[in-house]
DNA sequence: TTGTGTTTTACGACCTCC
DNA sequence: GGAGGTCGTAAAACACAA
């Protein structure tokens, strides 16, 4: 869906592998369909730590991601094996003004300041509380299986992501919910994962952003709805119908969606 | 150790848009 | 027709209580 769209206004998008950081684009002004994010929305993320794998001893992010997949290397053509041999994913960071949630206390600046484990035990294996960022806390079992390529037909059809990639996911979703052509390329290139699954990855962390927010209205007490409520217009049907009701039950604001630097002629 | 509940990948069906 | 959207679901992976 808006392929043409997409593809016109993402040439001239990211000169380079990475996402300008002197952008300077807000969330809500990267991709085409609105994308509902803002900071105070996603009050869960608290920020990632961020596992530099960077020179140092390799981490399971070099080592999940032995080979292209299988069965998916015919259709996608040969994965991006390179992405474990240089720290291509990290070219890109969070744009600066990446952060909506002040970085928690302690060494190192920015977002991701808290550290996720120490760099080749990623898994923290002594932590007990069960967090919503449990995930964090496990990139170890993708080390078998991410990138084996299995599927629902085969012995083995998920694989579990590395905590790197999920954190470079997450980053990409918080900065916008919906990815465009050019990023889906860059990401999956930069993650050694096909754009199916970043694709999916997102279809589906929209799905849980939508159910997590469904959640928050059930527990909250009825509210009258606003008297706006009845004359706003709805937009057309799905992707953007679906969309942009799901947006707003997401951003709950009314502010108009700036248009994106980019996409502006 | 096992049972159970939750989360995470992955897919199919169906839809809209170009 | 193809792409990607939502929605529903399957099943693996995982956490945790008993």
């Amino acid at each position: 869906m808006y392929v043409g769209y997409v593809l016109d206004k993402d040439s001239p998008v990211y000169p380079g592998p990475a996402r300008p950081a002197t952008l300077g684009l807000g969330p809500q002004a990267y991709g085409p369909p609105p994308p509902p994010s803002a900071p105070p929305q996603y009050p869960d993320f608290t920020g990632y730590s961020h596992v530099e794998p960077g020179p140092g001893p390799p981490t399971a992010w070099s080592a999940a991601f032995p080979a292209p997949k299988d069965d998916w290397a015919a259709a996608y053509g040969p994965g991006p094996a390179a992405s474990s041999a240089s720290p291509a994913p990290l070219a890109f960071g969070p744009p600066p003004d990446f952060s909506p949630v002040p970085a928690p206390p302690g060494p190192g600046p920015g977002l991701l300041a808290q550290p996720l484990g120490v760099p080749g035990a990623p898994s923290s294996p002594g932590a007990q509380r069960r967090t919503p960022y449990e995930w964090m806390r496990r990139s170890v079992a993708a080390g078998g299986g991410g990138g084996s390529g299995k599927t629902r037909t085969k012995d083995k059809y998920r694989v579990v992501y590395t905590d790197h990639q999920r954190l470079e996911l997450e980053k990409e979703f918080h900065y916008s919910h919906y990815i465009t052509i050019r990023r889906k390329s860059e990401l999956a290139a930069n993650l050694g994962l096909t754009e199916r699954q970043v694709k999916i990855w997102f279809q589906n962390r929209r799905a849980k952003e939508r159910k997590v927010n469904k959640k928050k209205q059930q527990q909250q007490p009825p509210q009258p709805p606003p008297p706006t409520l009845e004359v706003t217009p709805t937009p057309a049907g799905p992707p953007l119908g679906g969309l942009c009701s799901s947006s707003a039950s997401l951003l709950g604001t009314s502010s108009p969606i700036p248009v994106k630097e980019e996409y502006l002629p």
